[in-house]
RNA sequence: GGCGAGGUAGCGAAGCGGUCAAACGCAGCAGACUGUAAAUCUGUCGCCCCAGUGGCUUCGAAGGUUCGAGUCCUUCCCUCGCCA
């Protein structure tokens, strides 16, 4: 373990897949980890209870959200995220860069960082990489991300390349920023988790050049660990699998790889294939709120009529609380009856089926059966195994 | 019994001579969702098909006026309100 209470060690490898364990200032997380996405301090629709059972060893929560609500001096008055939304294990704050793209009409971006107008309330608000940086130190997270241009997909490539160019100017100033904090030159700001460690993050849309200069130079300003963003944005599976292979190899082999906002199951098991770490995604839980439920088969929507007298459970090989109390006909009045219990119980089983996909690809490396694993995963939707 | 208001697609409700198979909402049916402005959004929603500036049948019922009627007239049936 490293100073800051953060440290990564390989357990095992199976071609290009890894497991690991990650250390951090709140606890260990054994990868490949999935973290769910708790953006405002909570998981929409269950407990922190909930989530521990399902098998959650850490979450992810946001910058750009909570500095606007309920504001970090707030939360950093409190004595941080952990305590303020008694969550004690691991936490990883996304820094803001996924805004800069998802709230795209409401912000402008130049040099000094993103100038967005509040979706709450409209006033002005300024986010640089420094800001992020104290914001997060304020909030406490464990793993703080350093803020980045995630570019929608399509860009072309000068545009893509002008982006990730910016993404490393900005990650320069962040990790200058972070590691003056942590070394209390910050007066101002309230550090609330001395163990805090931070990423970088890989930029170049769809250009394996871009990609790879991107990962060199990152790596070369040096942080705890490395992400890949601006990914999963449209850009059709395939083309993100490619970059994604064309990034892992430069990162370091003995840091965590963690791809940003991904994915489909399909998604986790290629990316894992690739040498990927850690995921998050919102798939799960809002697909979950929406009706889309993730099986053992496939996708299922329960709001379609066919299940309205269906008194099998969502996914006969699930052992979640969802599937071993309710049936299909069940879940789907309740959905359609608009009952809060729906999104709760979706989102369990969910959670639950993405939680314990990843405990089965952990599992699978540490016996050296991963391959056959994704084959039989492909085997299980009936469909025919990606092919790089 | 008298006076008044009204009967439009599963429900509610626009429509006041042609551009009406008929706005809009709900319900229904289906789809989307990938570092969460999302319990959201999109499509569809009389019947038929070769799926289109396509065919057919509709706006309480029956008749009528008109080149043309959901829209005007007559009669009837039925609802609701007030008065007896």
């Amino acid at each position: 373990m490293e100073p800051t209470g953060f440290g990564f060690e390989v357990t095992h490898t199976d071609g290009a897949a890894r497991r690991g364990r990650m250390q951090t200032a709140h606890g260990l997380v054994e990868t490949p980890a999935f973290m769910p996405v708790g953006t405002q301090g909570a998981v929409k629709g269950v407990t922190h209870r909930d989530l521990e059972s399902a098998g959650a060893t850490i979450l992810l929560s946001n910058t750009y959200h909570l500095y606007l609500r309920p504001g970090d001096d707030l939360i950093a008055r409190r004595g941080g995220l952990h305590r303020f939304i008694n969550w004690n294990k691991p936490l990883l704050t996304d820094s803001g860069g996924y805004q800069v793209f998802s709230l795209a009409d409401r912000r402008t971006v130049d040099e000094q960082g993103a100038h967005f107008r509040s979706h709450l309330d409209g006033s002005a608000h300024l986010l640089t990489p420094e800001k992020a940086a104290d914001i997060q130190a304020q909030l406490g997270s464990d793993i703080a991300m350093v803020l980045d241009e995630c570019l929608a997909h399509p860009a072309d490539e000068p545009a893509a390349r002008q982006s990730m160019e910016r993404t490393l100017r900005w990650a320069a100033r962040g990790r200058e920023r972070f590691l003056a904090i942590r070394s209390g030159q910050t007066p101002g700001v309230i550090v609330t988790n001395p163990g805090q460690a931070q990423f970088g993050i890989v930029q170049g849309s769809v250009f394996p050049s871009l990609r790879e200069e991107s990962a060199r130079k990152t790596v070369e300003i040096g942080f705890d660990a490395y992400a890949i963003g601006g990914l999963s944005v449209g850009e059709p599976p395939p083309v993100m699998y490619e970059m994604v292979s064309r990034t892992t190899p430069v990162l370091p082999a003995d840091r965590p790889r963690y791809l940003m906002g991904t994915g489909t199951p399909e998604d986790l098991i290629e990316s894992v294939a690739r040498g990927i770490d850690l995921f998050d995604c919102v798939l799960p839980t809002r697909n979950a709120r929406n009706g889309q439920l993730f099986t053992s088969e496939g996708r299922l929507n329960i709001k379609n009529a066919k299940f309205a007298e269906d008194d099998r459970p969502l996914d006969p090989a699930c052992g979640c609380y969802t599937c071993r109390t309710c049936s299909r006909a069940y879940l789907r009045h309740l959905f359609m009856a608009g009952e809060i219990n729906s999104a709760t119980l979706n989102t369990l089983h969910n959670l639950n089926f993405y939680l314990d996909t990843m405990k089965r690809i952990r599992d699978a490396i540490a016996f050296g059966r991963f391959e056959s694993f994704r084959l039989a995963f492909y085997q299980s939707l009936s469909r025919q195994p990606h092919i790089s």
